[in-house]
RNA sequence: GCCCCAGUAGCUCAGUGGACAGAGCGACCGCCUCCUAAGCGGUAGGCCGCAGGUUCGACUCCUGCCUGGGGCACCA
C-alpha cells in the first residue's frame, strides 16, 4: 500500500538503514506517531532510540545522523527535523506535503483505508446464537452490535465474510420451554426449572392446540415462534445472517453429520468408549480432561453437535471460524480448541472470542438477569427506548473485554446525551456546509484542491493527519477485533472536524483556492466518518 | 483449588514500551448579527488496585498479592 504516511514510513527505515549500515543487524522496526504535544512535530520517530545500542553511539548523536539523512530523503516534504528529549526525532511537515496528502484521501474515495487483508480469507462470524427459548435480551443486542460490526471490518479489510446464527433448537432447554409452554397453555404453573417470562403466555395463546398436542411438537413450534422474533429483533438492530443454522439439522439424515464427525475423529484416533459413553480426548490437545461426546444414554452431547456444526464450517471451505461467546462460555473454549486440532485443523483458524457480560442495573442496583425467570430486558425495548444508532454505539464503545453496565432508565435519560450524535451532528454539519457551496462548486473544489499552494491554517493540518491515521486506525481495529476503536476514531474525527470548523471558514474563504482546499478537505471528512459509522452499523445523517 | 476478564479523574470508559496519562458525562465560569449552540472556549478534578522485577524508558511486559465479575457437567 502506499500514501503519504508510508512513504514516510519507509524513509524512516530507509534512513536507518543507511545509518546502521555496517554496524549491521535488524532491531524491531521503528515506530512513527503522532505527538501528543504540538510542539513535538506532526510525526515523531524513535528510531535513533533503537539504533543506538547497536551502534554503540549514544542515542542523541545518532539521531543526528539520521536526521541528515532524513533531510536528503525527504526534500521540499520536510519543513525541518528536531532531536528531542532522549533522541526523538521529531519531523515537522511543510504545507505541500499536507495538499499532497489530502490529494491522496480524496483520490482513494470510498476505497480509503479499505484493503488491508493480507491474505484475504474467507471468514465465518458467528455470533449471537441465543437459544430460542425467549425473546432477544439487551444484552444479546452487544453481541449483535459487536459482531456484526466485526463482520463489517474484515469486509471492509477484503476477506469474504459469512454471518451466521447457529440455533440451539434441540436439547433439554427446547423440551422444558415446550413444557413451559404447555403449562401456561393450560392454566397451571410453570414446572421447576421452565421459563416463567410472559412471553410464554403469549407464545402459549398463539399456538392452537398447545395445551393437548405432544410436548414436542409443541416445543418445535414454540422455538419457531421465537426465532421470528429474534429475527425480527436482528432486523431492527440492522443485523443480517448470511446463515442461520440449525443444531438440530446435524442430527438429520444419514448418516447424519454428527455420526459424520464422529468418525472422522475415530480415523484420527481421537475417540474411545468407557463408562458406556463415548469420550474424545481432548487433554491430549491441552484441555482439562477428556469430554463426553456420546451420553451412556445414547444422547449426544451438545458438544457433540458443535463439533459437528465446526466440521461442517470447515467443509464449507472456510479459511477461519470466528465464534463470538457470552463470558459464562469461557470455560469451553479448551476443549472447543481442542476439538479442533482432533479434527486436524490448524490450530490458530479457529478463533473464539469472549464478550463480557451485560449488567442490568435498575434504580442503581445490579439486578440479576434471568431468562428463566423471565427477568430481563429485552433488545426491542432498549431500542424503542434509545433508537438503534445509539444502542449500537453505546454497546461499541466499550472493549469486548470489558463489562457494561445498561441502565434502562439511566439509557433513556442520557440517549440525548450519547457521543453518537455529536459524530453524526458533525457529519450533517458537513452536509450543510457542502449543501451551501453547491453541487458544482464543491466538485470543482476536488479538482483543484491538489493544486493549491498557500499556507495552511493548523487545525487544517491537524485534520488532515487525523484523516491519515484512519487507514492504521482500521487496521488495528480489525486485526485485534476491536470495533470500539473505530467507535473512539469516529468521535476524535468529529471533534478534529469542529476545532477546524470553529477556525477556518470554509464557504467564502478568503484567499486564493483557499475555499478550494477547504472543501475538499470537508468532502474527505464527510467520507471518513460516514464510512467509520457505517462500519459500525450507524447510520450517517445529512442533515439533524 | 484452578482458569478467564476487569481495577486509570466524582461517574462511564479509551490508551498492548516512549516525551507533561486522555475523552464523554457530571461540577464551575464564559460564548449565538457569523457555513447547524445536538456546538465552542476556559477552570477544577489522577499513589494508572498494591508490592516487587525486566528496560535507556512501564498505565502498557513478567511474578506475587488484594478487590469485583464470570467459569470449571454424560446442561445448552
Amino acid at each position: 500500500m502506499s500514501g503519504p504516511l508510508s512513504d514516510l514510513r519507509e524513509a524512516v527505515v530507509a534512513a536507518s538503514g543507511a545509518v546502521a549500515g555496517s554496524a549491521g543487524g535488524s532491531s524491531a522496526p521503528p515506530t512513527l506517531e503522532r505527538p501528543k504535544k504540538a510542539g513535538f512535530g506532526d510525526y515523531a520517530t524513535n528510531a535513533a532510540m533503537l539504533l543506538a545500542p547497536r551502534a554503540g553511539v549514544p542515542p542523541r548523536d545518532v539521531a543526528g545522523r539520521l536526521a541528515d539523512e532524513l533531510e536528503q530523503r525527504l526534500g521540499p516534504s520536510l519543513e525541518r527535523v528536531e532531536i528531542a528529549g532522549p533522541g526523538f526525532l521529531n519531523l515537522f511537515l511543510s504545507d505541500p506535503w499536507y495538499i499532497d496528502a489530502l490529494a491522496h484521501v480524496l483520490a482513494a474515495g470510498d476505497a480509503f483505508g479499505a484493503g488491508s487483508a493480507d491474505p484475504a480469507e474467507r471468514v465465518s462470524v458467528e455470533f449471537v446464537s441465543a437459544n430460542p427459548t425467549g425473546p432477544m435480551t439487551a444484552a444479546g443486542g452487544r453481541h449483535a452490535a459487536y459482531g456484526d460490526s466485526l463482520a463489517r471490518l474484515l469486509a471492509f479489510a477484503g476477506h469474504d465474510v459469512t454471518r451466521e446464527f447457529y440455533i440451539n433448537d434441540i436439547g433439554g432447554q427446547v423440551r422444558r420451554l415446550g413444557e413451559s409452554i404447555q403449562a401456561r397453555a393450560r392454566g397451571e404453573a410453570v414446572p421447576e426449572g421452565g421459563y416463567e417470562g410472559d412471553y410464554v403466555l403469549e407464545i402459549a395463546e398463539r399456538i392452537p392446540g398447545a395445551a393437548s398436542d405432544d410436548v414436542a411438537v409443541v416445543a418445535e413450534r414454540g422455538v419457531q415462534l421465537l426465532l421470528e422474533r429474534i429475527r425480527r429483533s436482528m432486523e431492527a438492530i440492522g443485523v443480517e445472517f448470511d446463515v442461520w443454522f440449525s443444531e438440530g439439522s446435524l442430527h438429520a439424515g444419514e448418516p447424519s453429520a454428527v455420526r459424520h464427525a464422529f468418525e472422522e475423529l475415530a480415523s484420527r484416533g481421537q475417540t474411545y468408549r468407557s463408562e458406556g459413553a463415548l469420550w474424545l480426548r481432548t487433554s491430549a490437545h491441552g484441555d482439562d480432561k477428556d469430554r463426553v461426546l456420546e451420553r451412556s444414554s445414547g444422547e449426544h452431547t451438545y458438544f457433540a453437535s458443535d463439533i459437528a456444526y465446526h466440521l461442517n464450517k470447515l467443509e464449507r471451505g472456510f479459511d477461519r471460524l470466528i465464534d463470538v461467546w457470552g463470558a459464562d462460555h469461557h470455560g469451553y473454549v479448551g476443549r472447543m480448541h481442542a476439538a479442533f486440532e482432533s479434527l486436524g485443523a490448524p490450530k490458530g483458524a479457529l478463533e473464539l472470542i469472549i464478550m463480557q457480560f451485560v449488567n442490568l442495573i435498575e434504580r442503581g442496583e445490579l439486578v440479576s438477569i434471568s431468562k428463566r425467570r423471565g427477568d430481563f430486558v429485552t433488545l426491542d425495548e432498549l431500542l424503542d427506548q434509545i433508537g438503534v444508532d445509539a444502542a449500537r454505539f453505546f454497546m461499541l464503545q466499550r472493549s469486548h473485554d470489558t463489562m457494561v453496565d445498561l441502565d434502562l432508565d439511566l439509557a433513556r435519560e442520557q440517549s440525548n446525551e450519547n457521543p453518537v450524535y455529536y459524530v453524526q451532528y458533525a457529519h450533517a454539519r458537513i452536509a450543510s456546509i457542502l449543501k451551501k457551496a453547491a453541487a458544482t462548486r464543491v466538485s470543482a473544489a476536488l479538482d483543484v484542491a491538489a493544486r493549491f499552494d498557500g499556507a495552511l491554517e493548523p487545525a487544517e493540518r491537524t485534520l488532515v493527519k487525523k484523516l491519515l491515521a484512519f487507514p492504521d486506525e482500521l487496521a488495528e481495529a480489525t486485526e485485534r477485533r476491536a470495533p470500539h476503536r473505530i467507535a473512539a476514531y469516529a468521535l476524535e474525527l468529529a471533534q478534529t472536524f469542529t476545532a477546524f470548523y470553529r477556525d477556518c471558514q470554509v464557504v467564502g474563504a478568503q484567499g486564493d483556492g483557499v475555499e478550494a482546499f477547504r472543501l475538499a478537505l470537508s468532502v474527505a471528512t464527510k467520507r471518513t466518518i460516514a464510512r467509520a459509522l457505517d462500519l459500525l452499523g450507524v447510520s450517517a445523517p445529512e442533515q439533524m
